[in-house]
DNA sequence: TATTAAAACGATAATTGTTATCATTAATAT
DNA sequence: ATATTAATGATAACAATTATCGTTTTAATA
């Protein structure tokens, strides 16, 4: 898996540090949210995550717990969530390059992809309408090979 | 306003000729969503268009009403939706060219753009990764003018 | 290592945006 | 006019997410 530059052990290490230094505690729950994140490299929903860890590491973790700590993880900046338009939210580690997504309005597969072009117009559009740009998402939608 | 190529009028009248092809009814309450999302020309919340509804014409329309209208138009593919990442949908018509967003993040507000590099690539990307294409979604993060 | 204060946890109640139900009303066809 | 059928609105139901709160865990300090 060499998805992210970093491997899991460095990061989560890394991360651990980090935590008390914004006054907060570790605990097991968050390094099993972390280590599925990391290792399925899907965009989870909070269930999903949850049922997963269950399954990888027959660990519980409440959904309370997931929910809570996806917001602890946004507001640090190391995940992002996503809508695909179907009234849940998506999470996915933001550990690599900024990338955006594909997604198949028929079996809902989420492919990620990144665009040197558009990447660098958003630049410009922000600039035209005098906006301090922070991020951007972009989605397209259509078929993926499989259903068309 | 000349947000859009055709007045209203003639918009509605299109519109309420189509309905009955379909199978469907026309209804006053039809009528008003469509005046309201027109007329204010603004992203709006099943929410805002009840309560704008009353407010500017004194006409009520039930909430469910509405949600179930907003299905029906965005079949008939004359409005999208658009969830800015706080938990609801808000819907804006569809009858001008496609367009992008920038979302302030400090005050919300949006303003719509077009850019003919953006809407090329992305035809491109999808070819690169074998999707049928049917629609993307571009939005830009940041503070806009009035916020930083 | 034991103590302690504070944060994190999990069960679950509450909330919120949206959808389904269903009796009533309104719109179209005959 | 009448009959048919979709549309409406009140509200119940639903699903995703958030808040509550008593208990457990963490981590700093004695």
């Amino acid at each position: 898996m060499d998805k992210y530059e970093i491997d899991f052990d460095t990061f989560l290490l890394n991360f651990k540090e980090h935590v008390p230094k914004l006054g907060f505690k570790n605990s097991v729950q968050k390094d099993y949210i972390l280590k599925i994140l990391y290792f399925s490299g899907e965009h989870l929903t909070a269930e999903q995550i949850a049922f997963n860890i269950k399954k990888e590491y027959n660990i519980d973790v409440g959904i309370a717990t997931v929910y809570r700590t996806m917001k602890f993880f946004e507001e640090m900046n190391i995940i992002e969530s996503l809508d695909v338009g179907d009234g849940m939210k998506r999470y996915e580690l933001n550990l690599s390059l900024h990338h955006d997504h594909l997604v198949c309005t028929s079996c809902s597969k989420i492919i990620e992809f990144t665009d040197d072009l558009i990447e660098k117009q958003q630049v410009t559009v922000a600039r035209n309408y005098n906006f301090d740009l922070k991020d951007h998402v972009m989605t397209i939608y259509g078929l993926c090979e499989n259903c068309h």
